[in-house]
DNA sequence: TAGAAACATAGATGAACGTCTATGTGAGGT
DNA sequence: ACCTCACATAGACGTTCATCTATGTTTCTA
């Protein structure tokens, strides 16, 4: 779940989504990013750490420059993970709440 | 894409990430919030408001008790903006970038 | 081999964020 | 009417974050 979040926070930013926007089409360099986003190059870089350190973005070494694609698979995984986090299932915490509730034998009045 | 990211932002924390694991299996009272996650009730609270407010998740009042439940349409809103932005479409930034490139007939270098 | 180009790293700075304690508000019960 | 309970709001505090300037590293080329 740690994982997903680092995802999720990868995400939450409006320069590293204008990145995945920019890389939606296919391979780039940093400095066309650089170009098309009004960043300074140290600004790219360092969202562009982020994105691969979660594994949202491959990046590729050519000679001095640096490619990078967007690792679709990792998409697909945050995906899955929301809609089973807001789907009902076996193994969520509610089911610890919902057990442990006294339905209609209690006389203290309750809010579940 | 302002909204969506309000959207993800709002994801990007593990206690309301909980807090949606802990709605996934049906509405639940505030209190119920708070027992289940070992955090102090206005802690909930805050959390609570910044769900509501991007409409991850709905309120209802009843009585001096609130309970809470998943905005699944708004789930679906932002899982399709992920998929679109991470596909190839017509109106990325990318388009403006490859328009503006000379292939082959440059005798610079470049990294396109 | 010296210089330039592309990118990474370090450090600083101001803003945003999560959590807390203290207090306010509104509804129910005695 | 008063008290209690559930929740909201205000303000404080330490942390995280996005961005910048300055500098280091690597690769290509003249």
């Amino acid at each position: 779940m740690d994982e997903k979040i680092e995802m999720i926070k990868a995400l939450g930013d409006k320069s590293r989504l204008l990145i995945l926007d920019m890389l939606s089409c296919g391979e780039l360099c940093a400095c066309k990013i650089m170009d098309g986003l009004n960043l300074t190059q140290p600004t790219v870089s360092h969202h562009m750490k982020i994105l691969q350190q979660c594994e949202l973005v491959k990046g590729r070494k050519e000679g001095k420059w640096m490619f990078y694609t967007i690792n679709k698979k990792k998409i697909d995984e945050l995906q899955q993970f929301l809609t089973t986090l807001t789907s009902p299932k076996d193994n969520c915490i509610c089911q610890g709440i919902n057990k442990d509730q006294k339905w209609g034998d209690d006389e203290n009045e309750q809010c579940g």
